[in-house]
DNA sequence: TAATTATGACGAC
DNA sequence: TCGTCCTAATTAC
């Protein structure tokens, strides 16, 4: 999926287009009829994001809760007002389509009208309102595209206001929570750098990790012990650390568990403002924007294996780890 | 047209 | 450890 990044910036979407409104929710793929049937017409009162999972708050003690797995996604469209935390103009968030673009940031073929003209969402202050371009087909035609748009293959649901719309396509869970069982999800899971960010979570996460036997390369996965991480910033978190996968959380030195924690941190940030999974440092000028516009070149070991490792020329590995695939420098690793 | 792939997670053995 | 579920794009044939 979608890594913890994706869902903290669909959850300020929500945050920004939905939170105080009254809500028109539905099923068009039919599956989720009842729960939409639920929620229609009661006004959204809260959204939170914990690792990879959602929850949105209905007056009458109902919530949301959606987990995308690895392939779902949400699409805004409407006059979406930008959250100005996040530097994209896109509405689609969650998976990758194609045309090399990434949901999850900002998408060349998503051009926004802000009010300044400007072809940016990303200065700070008072919400801009945005519009997403036509499509390529609606674009020979229709001047304007009706509003709300005609869901577009399996919706799971189609969240809707008087301005802005919705829709989940393929996800792993949506269901209909009250806010004892949301407690029960939640307690469940692992610190989250972006909710629990004191000296607490991280003692939490370090404490766990130092008692177990279990290679560090399934505890960074499993969403008990951290919350948000998934295959890419695992490899990729490992990598910056030079750890090797396999050594069990007991005998990572206290030291490096700590900075895997801050790293998380810091990579979560980053990948909340950008909508990107840029897990490379010290690119400046060119280097970067290419990063930035490749997704190719945007990581250390992820998807590289078999090419000469960045730091070493080490020939990057694959293996399974977890029933998905880890991908790590030997050498640097060691 | 079919097979493959994907940033997940769960339950049955 | 395996099978299963969710969807859509890409690649192979």
């Amino acid at each position: 999926m979608p890594e913890g990044h994706s869902v903290h910036r669909i959850t300020r979407q929500f945050e920004r287009n939905f939170v105080g409104h009254v809500v028109h929710a539905s099923s068009p793929q039919g599956r989720f009829a009842e729960g939409a049937a639920d929620l229609d017409g009661r006004r959204m009162v809260d959204a939170r994001a914990v690792g990879k999972q959602m929850f949105l708050g209905f007056e009458g003690d109902r919530w949301l809760r959606v987990h995308l797995g690895m392939y779902g996604a949400w699409d805004f469209a409407g006059d979406i007002l930008m959250d100005a935390t996040i530097a994209s103009s896109n509405g689609r968030m969650g998976q990758t389509n194609q045309r090399g673009t990434f949901l999850d940031g900002p998408n060349p073929d998503a051009v926004v009208f802000d009010g300044a003209g400007e072809n940016s969402v990303t200065s700070i202050g008072a919400p801009r309102r945005t519009r997403l371009r036509m499509s390529e087909s609606e674009k020979e035609g229709a001047a304007l595209e009706a509003f709300p748009p005609e869901p577009v293959g399996q919706v799971r649901v189609r969240l809707l206001t008087d301005t802005v719309v919705a829709d989940l396509r393929g996800p792993t869970a949506c269901e209909v929570l009250d806010p004892a069982q949301v407690e029960q999800v939640v307690g469940r899971l692992g610190p989250d750098p972006l909710l629990d960010d004191g000296a607490e979570a991280e003692d939490r996460f370090t404490s766990v990790v130092r008692r177990k036997p279990t290679p560090i390369g399934l505890l960074l996965m499993d969403q008990n012990v951290v919350s948000g991480i998934g295959n890419v910033y695992r490899a990729e978190l490992l990598f910056r650390a030079r750890l090797n996968p396999h050594t069990p959380g007991r005998l990572v030195p206290e030291e490096t568990v700590r900075e895997l924690w801050h790293d998380w941190a810091r990579l979560l940030r980053v990948g909340v403002e950008t909508g990107q999974m840029m897990t490379m440092d010290g690119l400046e000028g060119e280097a970067w924007r290419a990063a930035m516009a490749n997704r190719d070149d945007r990581h250390w070991v992820y998807k590289r294996e078999g090419l000469p490792c960045r730091v070493c020329g080490t020939n990057i590995a694959l293996e399974e780890m977890g029933a998905r695939k880890l991908y790590w420098c030997p050498n640097c690793q060691a």
